[in-house]
DNA sequence: TTGTGTTTTATTGCCTCC
DNA sequence: GGAGGCAATAAAACACAA
């Protein structure tokens, strides 16, 4: 340790004195100096002036480290306002003006300095955390509306495939008066019905169409469809869960919707209205 | 009064710049 | 190489609850 950091030289400031804590004596005053604080306890760096008439000051006591007085702290405040660094000159005119040394002087404006990069962390996480929650209540109502559209998807999906199965079961029932026809032509109600499902569940129409084809049921397929091709259906029924589309390779715009919701949430948010819309209509 | 947490003052060691 | 800045740290001073 340098000690000569540590003490201050009397002869260059008048009657200021300080110990390090090594010091037996330093050691022992403090128990007697505790005991006779007081609010009205005069710190120890006060102005140049100040020290002339106290008589705080005969006693040459050694002296513990002392705060600041507000008035000292208020100039050295505005000082560093007005500049963070300190150049010796000024250095030089502040410790003269507040009665302090230099060396106070500087080791002030270093802690200063310190204390202000920490606020200014602070300040900096403040910024960052408030927008990072904002921007992650836009991910959470983004996402919100991404399951009321995907219900809503489920929801017109089940009205579709009963209004289908309707459709189908009608046409076929020409032939079978009874409800459910149980016939020979019973196994087109069957294979209708599967249809249905494969396009909902599979997304590919190719392995239902090549089952109905075989019996001749084109009607029911395509022709008659709610839709006007393969791929806007799959686009639509893509996104839903659980009835992914073995397509969704990605390279159709529809299959994206769902991909990425924070990329461009904007944009799939149109596209879906867009699917739905047309699916509405339809 | 005392224990504990926070703030302030000061030191130390390292680094950079001139 | 000396001066000054910074990070880390020590320790005194202070605030405050129990």
């Amino acid at each position: 340790m340098d000690s000569g950091r540590l003490f201050f030289d009397t002869s260059s400031h008048g009657n200021m004195l300080l110990l390090g804590n090594a010091n037996p004596l330093f050691r022992g005053m403090r128990s007697v100096l505790n005991m006779e604080e007081n609010p009205k306890r005069r710190p120890f760096f006060t102005l140049a002036d100040d020290l002339i008439d106290e008589e705080f000051y005969d006693e040459q006591l050694p002296e513990k480290k002392r705060r600041l007085t507000p008035e000292q702290v208020n100039l050295l405040e505005k000082s560093f306002e007005a500049e963070n660094k300190l150049e010796p000159e000024r250095k030089t005119q502040l410790a003269k003006k507040l009665g302090l040394q230099p060396r106070q002087v500087a080791v002030w404006f270093q802690n200063r300095r310190a204390r202000w990069k920490t606020k200014q962390l602070e300040r900096d996480y403040d910024v960052l955390k408030s927008s990072y929650d904002s921007l992650l209540s836009e991910y959470d109502s983004i996402v919100k509306e991404n399951e009321n559209l995907k219900s809503e998807v489920v929801s017109l999906t089940d009205k579709l495939q009963a209004k289908e199965a309707a459709e189908g079961t009608m046409m076929v029932g020409q032939k079978a008066d009874p409800p459910l026809p149980v016939t020979a032509d019973g196994e087109a109600v069957v294979l209708v019905t599967v249809k249905v499902e494969d396009r909902l569940s599979s997304g590919s129409g190719s392995g239902g169409s090549a089952v109905v084809d075989e019996d001749g049921l084109q009607l029911v397929d395509s022709g008659d469809s709610y839709f006007p091709a393969d791929d806007d259906y799959r686009g639509c029924m893509g996104p839903v869960d659980g009835m992914q589309s073995e397509e969704d390779d990605g390279s159709d715009d529809n299959q994206s919707y769902f991909s990425d919701v924070l990329a461009a949430a904007e944009q799939q948010h149109h596209e879906a209205g867009e699917a739905l819309s047309w699916w509405v209509w339809s």
